[in-house]
DNA sequence: GGGCGCATGTAATGAGTTACATGATTGA
DNA sequence: TCAATCATGTAACTCATTACATGCGCCC
């Protein structure tokens, strides 16, 4: 699974506990992925499981004790291994909204237009946030760049299909 | 759920069968999301239960008896509430390929690439298939269209990672 | 005679979510 | 003092998948 390469590129450079890599993901890469909290603490327990992560005890002050996760061997090894497998297979995507456009036409043209003018909207606000992203660095950076060259071409497609059913 | 949708979309201009949903669903619309067997008889299973939908037994010849389906009044009314809750809502696209993208630099760049040049042989293979499928009727169209260009778009985004790759 | 297509399902499993629960610290 | 943040988890549930099961008809 895909949520596994993620926490274990993570970790491979940062030692990080559940809390940070959940706010990590949900900060910095929600345009990407994202990962609910009980999902994240569900996952790095069965890859600790499997011996492919160690966690530390830390405490600081009188915080909360928090379970600081690092890569062992085997984990390298799943790392290289999902790596691979992921880079190598084209991933389709499905678009959820297209169910809803494949029978737009059984509704008034007009009502048609100013319900998927709110849905353009919600888009160019994800385009300007995705935009003020602070940079990552490395190859992370792609993530953000994909996604943003993803909603200006959405957004060119739903204008041309506000277009049209304003003609038809 | 725009299982849903798609399904009572489809139900509403042509009584069809489970067999046969799932059939042209895979065929036709594989592109923009797939629906196992068992899901589709499920979902049917669970909208009869609504109410949704009724069925009638048909019998060809000696063929295996099949449930016709059609929608009922309520079934229409909730067709018509889920099309509009599909069309007002951005629904974000995940890109389970970024991930690799994300920890591309963990490998080195003669690999990376001729694991990325296999994607993109996949990609290329499936924009081609999608141009092939024959056009629907209404705005059916419009999910094959939707997909065609973002293929599109997905090979000029990965032809450019690989450009990058290159010169690094 | 063997395999594929038609047509339906069940059972087990998995992945992920929601809702809930806990408890200390920090800041308004 | 009240809410938010930090930090972890459990339980119940939903959605969808895989694997399995059945049985007839058609074509080679």
């Amino acid at each position: 699974m895909e949520r596994e390469l993620l926490l274990l590129g993570l970790l491979r450079h940062n030692h990080m506990h559940g809390y940070e890599l959940h706010e990590f993901i949900n900060r910095d890469l929600a345009s990407c992925t994202d990962l609910k909290k009980p999902t994240a603490y569900y996952l790095l327990d069965k890859m600790a499981a499997k011996g492919w992560i160690t966690q530390t005890e830390e405490q600081e002050g009188s915080r909360p004790p928090r379970r600081v996760y690092q890569l062992t061997a085997e984990g390298e090894a799943a790392f290289q291994r999902l790596l691979r497998e992921n880079l190598v297979a084209y991933h389709q995507a499905r678009f959820a909204g297209d169910i809803g456009l494949a029978f737009v036409d059984a509704l008034e043209p007009e009502e048609a237009r100013t319900l998927l003018q709110r849905r353009r909207d919600t888009l160019a606000g994800e385009l300007a946030a995705t935009r003020h992203i602070p940079l990552h660095h490395g190859t992370l950076q792609l993530v953000i760049e994909h996604q943003i060259r993803h909603l200006k071409a959405e957004l060119e497609w739903l204008d041309e299909v506000l277009g049209r059913l304003s003609v038809d």
